[in-house]
DNA sequence: GCTTGACATCAAGCTGACTTGAGGTCGTAG
DNA sequence: CTACGACCTCAAGTCAGCTTGATGTCAAGC
């Protein structure tokens, strides 16, 4: 058991399903944090769970670490327009999906016999 | 001018504002094809600058550039199973999407002072 | 004949997000 | 005492998707 409530890197690899070495790699670039070591191994707060989750979750949307390391340590109140920013893309980003969510459905359903010659992949 | 109606690299390159060497690495590992020669210069089909374009697409729709390959050189049945395949991916992307959305607008007006300590990060 | 511009090849480099491997430490259990 | 599992560091490797650089060819214009 871990003094307090702080969690053993192995605990915070296993609560969010990430690797051992992904969450080191995590607090080596900054987007997590050890709150101190104890005989040379890292120590993390509970909250680093749900923020290794928030992390997922911003990369699937198309966060890139830094973007995340930004929006998260950002103290003064720039963060809130790089979220305005961000967050206009994820609406532009989604427009694009459902561009082709439509082209994917049509070329599915286009009775062609190749997808080379079909003419909804040309006319794109 | 080209003979026939066949395209330099440069043209294509120009006609889907893609670089010159992308249209080289494309050639290469093959989700397009020179159709012949002239002086050692590659000459493209002009389908190609649709073809391109469609890779363009299918790529921000999260495709690899081997996906896309499959996909465009099946002539036997298998690519519809694929396309069907990518299309579910293509709709869950978009239900994470917009998961995402949902959350970064809630970010953007929770009135925190930090995203760190916003309950709104730690909740997912 | 010389320059220019568009093309060619080939090997190497780059970025992001990790992983892998070698070699070492620490604490507990048998 | 020794073995084990979980941790540590540091350097190097991996993958996709290109780009960059060195060096060379070829046709057209002056």
């Amino acid at each position: 058991m871990t003094p307090g409530d702080l969690l053993q890197i192995g605990e915070v690899a296993r609560a969010t399903g990430i690797t051992v070495s992904a969450v080191r790699y995590y607090d080596e670039i900054g987007v997590i944090s050890t709150v101190t070591r104890v005989g040379g191994k890292r120590r993390f707060a509970p909250e680093t769970v749900g923020r290794v989750n928030f992390i997922l979750r911003a990369q699937e949307a198309g966060f890139s670490l830094d973007d995340i390391r930004t929006v998260l340590d950002d103290t003064a109140g720039e963060w809130r327009d790089l979220v305005k920013k961000k967050l206009h893309e994820l609406i532009e980003r989604r427009n694009r999906l459902d561009t082709m969510i439509a082209m994917v459905t049509e070329i599915r359903d286009c009775g062609c016999d190749a997808v080379a010659s079909c003419p909804s992949v040309s006319s794109f």
